[in-house]
DNA sequence: ATATTTTTGATTGACGTACATCATTCTGTA
DNA sequence: TACAGAATGATGTACGTCAATCAAAAATAT
């Protein structure tokens, strides 16, 4: 009933403590035939080291650093007052986080944290990624020195990142276009899509997926060119209402970026009967969905992303196992009925 | 940089390090003032006590049990195997986990378990309730013991469990019918339901959410009384045949149990054009709802469940604080382009 | 066979906290 | 003023692992 120590295992595979020490940290100087006694000795009492005595042993302690953009849309102040959160969380792991808010959609600004933190990055980075051959290259370095990065919520491929933390965008945009199609149907006519920005990655693949669904499928439906809203509700109200008071025949609308209380204040304004997908889950939202302007918001869930990349950069850190299961970053769709 | 230690506190409150010690477990023989005295030093040097070493110290280690169905379907599967999973992860902090699959729906089976394990099962348990007067004596008795009582997917209400781990099953069924309820629009009919048992907490609140959600807003449309399916594929599929074959007048089906794959084959083998929602995530399923026969399903995440269990009765037995967002068990919907 | 190298054993001191014991100092009250 | 009782200090041991050292034993080369 005890736990089995690596004493018990030692005296299992009549080696010495030491020893099991050598073989359960790879240090070198045990025969190959010592290592399998030691392994064999190990499973049959089914040892488990223990994280705990390890941890405070190697006196180890990880420093991570969070970029994110310091734009004021919903879902990046919730971005960051999770960080927040986990910082505190994380400090009985002997992990501490610092953050850092960049001016949003500057490559250079990015590039710049990168250089000027230098060693302060600590053990691992997440950062918010923005398409860019100069984060790219920042990001090489920083992976040559050992420091481990993970892309987090905006991906950018082809960099050398260990990994990237967020939603399949590709995917959000083809259920929004999945779900629309359902709403709208039988009825035929325009779609309209209102977006952020033009080289947010995210926004783009969004974008994609829903064309990608829409023309494949619905030859009925006619989606008009988006309308950028620079995440600015205010500027998405005026343009969208501009559109919708010149255009009657439109049937479906996709919000895929921020600022959506102005794509439900034009909407409601204009008092039109469409169906409606957005992102972000605000308090407008919230009430949007309520009162039925709203059908589906499409969200990822920024808690469990902060958690989960944190979770990410410690186990590159000690070199062990990702549990896929619990890092699966779901794209969640609420209705009226589950919001939470 | 160097972590705070407890040592640090000390000095910085001009106290020793035993009363630091008092202090951070609340052993008497402090006076007030010194408490705060040291509180007000921990604040300054933002001292968090290191867990890991803690928990050495505490040489605490946790034990706790699931009792869960041993029925055979695909989301119990599911649910044994993720705490099969659990059991090996958990073992690194010092958690042993026992499973007991017991023979589904039956509260005797239940008592009979909590009674013969006695003392063995250990800090914690996880049960999936049944609703019954037995098990909920059962929980009470456990508590007055001083162990913790979760229940599971299945939650038994006015009992004295700690907590109740779970999707909310009315807002499931809730969902399901705001989404069929899209989906079916403009169409007119009847409306099939397929659950397993009446007796069953779950499947009894998920119907009762869609059937406020059908009456309350779809009077065109005809809730048909539901069929029974015992959760098993091939008692499903024949009942439900019969059902298609009778009444032609059926545009929407949820089911919201067990043997959907009896569901999927029924439905294929009449060749009608229905909109469909389902539960269970399995292979049947998955190209269900490629193929269009299953517009959209419903699932809870059997690993995050188990996860989630487990960090609750640890918090539970420590005493400390949970983290309500990382808990939050979603109502997943899942359509043809976000199958993970 | 001896010398050299490799492998193993034995031992020790951390790491930061828990917990117990005993000694000492500070209270307030008889 | 003395003294009980409370509050605090000082100290030591333990938890399970890591990491380093030195000595001893075994394997290998010469």
């Amino acid at each position: 009933m005890a736990r089995v120590t690596a004493q018990d295992v030692a005296d299992e595979a009549g080696v010495s403590l030491a020893t099991v020490d050598r073989v359960l940290n790879n240090r070198k100087g045990v025969r190959e035939s010592t290592i399998r006694r030691v392994n064999d000795a190990m499973d049959r009492l089914n040892f488990v080291r223990d994280q705990a005595a390890a941890n405070l042993a190697r006196r180890k302690s990880y420093k991570f650093t969070f970029l994110v953009p310091a734009g004021e849309t919903t879902f990046f102040r919730d971005v960051r007052s999770e960080i927040e959160i986990a910082q505190s969380d994380a400090a009985k792991d002997r992990i501490s986080i610092d953050m850092m808010a960049l001016p949003p959609l500057e490559p250079e600004a990015i590039v710049k944290a990168i250089d000027n933190l230098g060693d302060e990055i600590g053990d691992g980075l997440a950062l918010v990624a923005v398409e860019s051959p100069l984060v790219r290259d920042a990001i090489r370095r920083l992976r040559q020195r050992g420091v481990h990065v993970v892309t987090f919520i905006s991906d950018i491929p082809n960099a050398d990142r260990s990994r990237f933390v967020g939603i399949d965008n590709v995917a959000a945009g083809r259920v929004a276009a999945s779900l629309l199609k359902r709403f709208v149907h039988p009825r035929t006519g325009d779609i309209a899509v209102v977006a952020g920005s033009g080289i947010l990655r995210d926004h783009v693949e969004r974008r994609m997926g829903f064309e990608q669904v829409m023309r494949a499928e619905c030859p009925e439906l006619n989606v008009l060119p988006w309308i950028e809203g620079e995440e600015l509700a205010g500027v998405v109200e005026e343009k969208l209402s501009q559109l919708l008071s010149e255009n009657k025949n439109i049937v479906g609308l996709y919000s895929l970026g921020g600022g959506t209380r102005g794509v439900i204040d034009a909407i409601e304004a204009a008092g039109l009967d469409m169906n409606v997908v957005t992102t972000e889950l605000s308090e407008h939202t919230r009430s949007a969905l309520i009162s039925g302007t709203v059908d589906a918001v499409l969200v990822q869930d920024p808690s469990h992303e902060v958690r989960s990349a944190i979770r990410i950069l410690k186990a590159l850190s000690d070199d062990t196992r990702i549990n896929e299961k619990q890092e699966r970053i779901r794209i969640e769709i609420f209705v009226r009925d589950n919001l939470p």
